[in-house]
DNA sequence: TTTTGATATAATTTCGATATTTTTTCACAT
DNA sequence: ATGTGAAAAAATATCGAAATTATATCAAAA
């Protein structure tokens, strides 16, 4: 436990990591008294990491009736595959154009990172053992994109976005099926993005993440 | 209190109600103790009130130091109005194609109740009794706008920004000064809306906020 | 068999009190 | 005068239990 860190972050941070590895069951019911006994503390402690969880979109609450899972759906992930490009898109120019030499370099570390232990992976059988290390470089690399926009509240939303995004996407998706795709997709934006070319960044962005947006990639 | 409200509910509504019409000062201390008496509750129902509306971000939660009213920042207010003018260009373009005939006739009636409030106020020295329906309508107008965009999240996220924004917004522009300049904008968007003309409707909802993105009207 | 309604069970919400942390106050030394 | 640090005051965070509300169970009626 953190110093300083009250029973109530180290619950919340983590649920979100559970949440957000899909640790449980969409739908599943989040009982106050499980967590409770599990956490060792107070329902109303448990009941106030929930809400702060409900509040980025990652646990669902419903007056009287507790917290859950959200439930995943096509219609949501595409949803939120439409939010994420919007976002990205927009945030990444904003970053070209305010950004700097500073920020071209933090994407390029960024970059680096990510490509390294991703052709790791491509020459693998069984990577399950890198999907954290991925999720947290893949999870930076976009976050980058964004870190120069110059709006707070951009920012926040793509990340909220970002981790919803992530909660809807299942095992399927975490096998990796299409690593060379995006291996290829994550180079041609880093270099859009340094070439300056603004609809050039926005139509790689698109192409990056299009698959999702059709209602299959859900299950499969 | 209504049926099936819990007091949290009344209690979060109320909040929600003095925070956007800037019942408090920007940057006040929200102690829970002094709410606590005022809705004569427990201190922990407050404190979840609290939270929700954080989540909305209509209130700072801060570690172990508790809630506040947000600091007014021409900055946030700058950054608030980009990102709605992106989300209502967006969202309104989506209704566009995919609302029809419904949505067309949503939206003017949404239309029809705004003008008509506005024009009252166009006419009188002390508009300040309209102001809550006035803020009423036009929040409706502009919600109708994205309520045929198809997007569960973007539609909410709207909701939560343009909150943000009300609340950024000071006494100085409640004084209708602009009124017969958003009079001329809000029938210009009605029309661009219902030609069907994307990028017009884009340039329009562009022109209604665009005077928040100076920085200069946040205290005159 | 299906529906209805009463009762029991289980969950959520609210409470008042206690523990912890931050902020203020103020004497003391620099 | 100004800064430091201990003690007091105030505020926040956590607790365990009581009150409220939803859900499940099951017998009686349609």
């Amino acid at each position: 436990m953190g110093i300083g860190m009250s029973k109530e972050v180290d619950l919340y941070q983590e649920l979100r990591k559970r949440l957000i590895s899909n640790s449980y069951d969409h739908g599943a019911k989040l009982r106050a008294e499980l967590l409770r006994k599990e956490f060792n503390c107070a329902a109303s402690t448990v009941r106030e990491a929930l809400f702060r969880l409900a509040a980025i979109g990652l646990v669902q609450f419903q007056e009287q009736r507790g917290f859950r899972v959200p439930n995943r759906s096509a219609k949501k992930l595409i949803e939120l595959t439409h939010f994420r490009v919007l976002l990205e898109a927009e945030g990444t120019i904003m970053s070209m154009r305010n950004g700097g030499v500073a920020w071209e370099a933090r994407l390029t570390a960024a970059h680096h990172k990510l490509s390294h232990i991703e052709k790791r992976i491509h020459g693998m059988d069984d990577p399950s053992d890198l999907i954290d290390i991925w999720s947290k470089s893949e999870d930076e690399f976009h976050q980058t994109l964004m870190s120069a926009c110059g709006s707070d509240i951009m920012y926040q939303t793509h990340s909220r976005i970002y981790a919803q995004f992530r909660q809807q996407l299942m095992v399927a998706d975490r096998k990796f099926n299409h690593i060379s795709e995006n291996i290829q997709n994550h180079s041609e934006i880093l270099e859009a993005a340094l070439s300056g070319h603004e609809s050039l960044t926005r139509a790689k962005i698109y192409d990056h993440l299009k698959r999702h947006m059709d209602g299959k990639t859900l299950d499969g």
